[in-house]
DNA sequence: ACAGTTTAGGAAACCGGTTTCTTAAACTCA
DNA sequence: TGAGTTTAAGAAACCGGTTTCCTAAACTGT
């Protein structure tokens, strides 16, 4: 039959509040008697349950990642699955397990009952894109500890992380400058969503910086993909003042732009810069290799794991906002100079 | 405070057995009470405690994907969230929390503790790179209900999903020879994955069936990724007697085949015909598009979580096989015939 | 009206640990 | 040596549900 600690007790002779200290490492309990405790675990096998030790320490050490499972854009799942292992990496070593659920099959009220209110979790990591001040709010009140995966501007008293989307956008754009181009445009994107206009924001930064004045005609926010893509890029090409470089929102737009531009015989890095946020696996294997501003998803799940965990254990010492540094992967796609 | 059981018992005038025979609705409450108490708990905002109820219930409802986090091959990463999406659609709605374990930082000997003899888990999905004969027949022992993504060979007595790779490398090259090409060539993967030679059985099958004799000299395994493909590519066109089409192992092989045939001006479909397994997000954006053949692997987490939860609530009457037929998705890179 | 059967609901043990409080024994030091 | 302190470990309550067994009351049918 399974091994229990009260079978631990009579075999070693003591009670089971001296094994549990045993368990807990307890200073009371002198390095004999706990080397003699262990050894008899051993013999016997014993696994303490953690049923158990969930109830009575009230915790279950499991911490949830809240996203949207269910979205219909699968380019996103690659970075979804970073952050995944990102997370699993920081909680996984101090014995965390990590609980995947889906806004989708939870409901935007029952996840609050299903895995907050009745303890499946001791912490939640949210994508931003499901967290409102509401919830935070109601959370906050709660003291249940939340980290929101990417900025919630205007919401108070909150714990977040992000990948610094401005200064990607920035970087990139500098990049193309620094390359000798003069005429960069900004492609895809949707302007009701906060990472498109961060990241937009630092391409406008970069321009001002560079004395350049911001034409709204160069600016061609939209949903992504890479058809949406080479349309774009074919609308920017009809300008009069036609841009001699791009940046894209993510890859698959900038596939779509290396494509028409490939059938438009037109030159890339020579004729027409690309460079583009986030760096997909085929990425460098583009013709030619995309430039490209790496946003490193598996970070920003440490930089989430760590400041829950902080946050689980010593909520005053935590940190409250962290954003990752995204780092430029220069390749073909950009090289104008030789 | 927190509202326990106890809360409502007293409220309702009743002992706390009719409170628990309430919520687990059983059918010796008539309903009129059932009613009533259900009113005060509502009043009163009581949450049962999961805590309380697993220790009880010796079960945690959670469900385990134990996988690889820490694959260098990111390519593969959105698969596997894709397999993570179909798991928790099955397991979610039946109110079971999906926990992701990363066989990495658990070490090989340390799962069995951690997650399975513990109790953190009442099932388990693993994928086939992790699981062992060993582990499986302890397992077993435990009579610990577990699922393997991906066949095993040779082990017995064990509950396995896989995608048809076989029917899948068949169809695959049926398509090709019914597009009208004569001498197909298979680039990519390890000779000592099982997935890789199941994916080439069924091309050779196709080509018996065809009656081409099999020649070594176009079957090309490797590590898969887009260099790798460019390269094999162009050692094909180096043979005296070249394939006019080829199966790619993957998408990357795929792009990388693309992109020599491109080099080297060599017209796909017309010259060439390419055909990959895998449908990434990007292969209808490839010039020209590739046809794919989709092994779905959210049917199969969507297969892997049914099979399961089968098996925890009814050992006897859960299937043990289940293979998730590929689909062809026909696009330009095999168009020959118009 | 009475024996036999349902029905509704309670008492208490249980799941397997943790924690608080207490105490006897051992140790300190003047 | 004796009062004061430290140390080691146990008893019992606790975490919050579930389950088994039992009984009193109500309901059958003759």
């Amino acid at each position: 039959m399974k091994v229990t600690i009260n079978d631990i007790a009579k075999a070693a002779n003591v009670s089971k509040s001296t094994v549990s200290k045993v368990l807990n490492d307890a200073p009371s309990i002198p390095d004999s008697t706990k080397r003699k405790i262990r050894e008899i675990m051993k013999e016997l096998n014993y696994i303490p349950s953690s049923l158990a030790t969930h109830l009575a320490k009230q915790r279950c050490f499991n911490i949830g990642l809240l996203i949207d499972l269910s979205r219909k854009n699968d380019f996103l799942n690659h970075f979804f699955y970073d952050i995944i292992g990102g997370v699993e990496s920081t909680i996984g070593p101090l014995n965390y397990e990590l609980t995947i659920s889906n806004i989708h099959t939870m409901g935007q009220e029952h996840f609050m009952n299903r895995l907050v209110l009745n303890k499946k979790v001791d912490g939640l990591i949210m994508d931003n894109s499901i967290l409102t001040k509401e919830i935070a709010a109601q959370l906050n009140d709660l003291s249940f500890p939340f980290v929101s995966l990417g900025e919630m501007p205007g919401v108070e008293n909150i714990h977040e992380v992000d990948i610094d989307s401005r200064l990607g956008g920035k970087m990139l754009t500098d990049h193309l400058f620094a390359q000798g181009y003069k005429r960069i445009a900004f492609i895809g994107g949707e302007t009701n969503e906060p990472i498109f206009m961060n990241r937009m924001t630092g391409y406008t930064a970069s321009l001002e910086e560079h004395g350049v004045a911001i034409d709204q005609r160069l600016i061609k926010p939209s949903y992504v993909n890479a058809t949406i893509g080479s349309q774009l890029v074919l609308e920017l090409l009809e300008l009069e003042e036609a841009p001699d470089a791009v940046v894209c929102m993510n890859n698959a737009i900038a596939f779509g732009v290396l494509r028409a531009l490939r059938e438009r015989r037109i030159q890339v890095p020579k004729e027409m810069g690309v460079a583009t946020f986030d760096n997909y696996p085929l990425a460098p294997y583009t013709t030619p290799a995309l430039t490209a501003m790496h946003m490193d998803t598996f970070e920003l799940g440490v930089a989430a794991g760590e400041m829950l965990m902080d946050r689980i254990n010593d909520e005053r010492r935590s940190q409250r906002h962290r954003l990752i540094v995204p780092a430029l992967l220069e390749r073909e796609s950009t090289k104008r100079i030789l």
